[in-house]
DNA sequence: GAACGGTATTTTGTCGACAATCGACTATTG
DNA sequence: CAATAGTCGATTGTCGACAAAATACCGTTC
């Protein structure tokens, strides 16, 4: 078994106020307050400071001296912006993961396949997603690319948000999701490089389409407080409940 | 004349240490001390502590809770890492800059080339440089990709780093490099995205080449720090001269 | 002499208070 | 009534002090 540090403050803070871009309960445009932030998790501006500069260098957020963080705006151009660089980055992992992965790697990655497989005939959706989670993140470790690892996982969240908004306007099956991975893995298993990096390019010009259409659709929802600064004021109050139960000291 | 606002506290102390990293004053692996920072500045840790991370968003620090900042070390892989990423991401500029481009775009570009051109012909090496940069940024604006220049915005000063270890080592001639250049224009212009693209590519591959074979040169002379972390304490005491001469607030 | 354990010192983390700055509001003036 | 200047409240920036953690040091024991 493998221990696992603790979260740090700052870490924990983050992570929450993550969940809450991810989720859009802080909406995409919105200024963030860190005295009001500090009030509501009960500690103090310091260590929210801190998380602010993580969510910065992961583009969730966006801070101006002086002016504060403000939640990164979903512009077309942004969106686009952040699909071809994942779709570049994700591109050369592929490409170094043909180069480098060994044997135990490749037999790894293809378990994880497996799992998918299963999970898509047990119509599980959840497992299907961790599964997919297991297989990326085995890829990119396969690929031996320390930084690229690093670069990869800080854009994550910002594609998972685009994931969460896409979900429920997405078509296409689990099932047509899942072929295009074992199609892929295929690939890696025989150290096919070009076609390997060629259907990362087919996948993720596929998830930049429907990023862009599910943005047409939702626009007015989701950007209302970009167009409108006023209203994010935050008049009302919250209930103040601590998020952070697990937390130990301090 | 346009007018910019002034730098920040903490950009201003990033500035200054980020300066040192390039210059290897603090050697890769180096573990850098907040306090004995803020003493040296004669400001606070609070900025201090912004200012490390601004460096390691930009790569050049890396941080561990309650264990502190290093310089980030630079490995084979590390260094590897580093210019495939960069390659990558410049290549994707490329491509969309070709798309994307407007004439007034193409003719400013061209004339950073020309600029080039001229300070070759007088021998200027910092000109070149200047214009060089001048010619990078152009072609960066012009992609119209917001993200990916802040991206690659970061990772500069990383790759700054990287040419200051090669600037003595390396064989080839301004002339040389700036053909490179004037081909990768003349494609831009023409609106030549392949050929443009691989311009890139090749340019950067022969940097990477150049990088690790200076490398294995220097390598005992600049990685003996991080070898041996017990030099690194700093037992003698730098004369204490504030570096931060243009602030005027405080 | 080497390994272990405990203590001391150094270093990072968190806090609350104060200062500087920004933005909204109001009053004054043409 | 519009435009500008001035003022006030809210928000971020910086500081010094204290708490917690990690590292270095040193003595003990085998």
């Amino acid at each position: 078994m493998t221990f696992i540090a603790a979260q740090s403050l700052p870490e924990q803070i983050a992570e929450h106020i993550r969940e809450k871009i991810i989720r859009f309960e802080l909406k995409p445009g919105e200024s963030i307050r860190e005295a009001q932030l500090a009030a509501e998790l009960q500690v103090s501006r310091s260590p929210v400071r801190e998380a602010l500069k993580m969510l910065e260098k992961q583009r969730l957020v966006e801070q101006t001296p002086r002016k504060g963080s403000k939640v990164t705006g979903l512009s077309k151009a942004y969106i686009s912006s952040l699909y071809n660089i994942t779709c570049a980055l994700i591109m050369l992992a592929a490409k170094e993961c043909t180069e480098k992965s060994t044997p135990e790697d490749l037999k790894k990655i293809n378990q994880t396949v497996l799992n998918a497989a299963d999970a898509v005939r047990r119509k599980d959706i959840h497992a299907y997603y961790t599964s997919f989670f297991d297989f990326s993140l085995n890829c990119l470790k396969a690929a031996r690319n320390p930084l690229l690892e690093e670069m990869i996982l800080d854009l994550l969240p910002s594609v998972r948000r685009m994931q969460y908004l896409t979900f429920t306007l997405r078509s296409e099956s689990l099932y047509e999701n899942l072929q295009i991975v074992e199609r892929g893995n295929a690939y890696l298993q025989q150290g096919n490089r070009e076609m390997a990096v060629e259907t990362v390019n087919e996948y993720l010009t596929k998830e930049k389409e429907v990023a862009l259409k599910t943005l047409d659709a939702g626009r007015d929802l989701i950007n209302q407080r970009m167009k409108d600064p006023s209203i994010t004021a935050g008049k009302e109050k919250k209930s103040i409940v601590n998020p952070l139960e697990n937390r130990e000291s301090l």
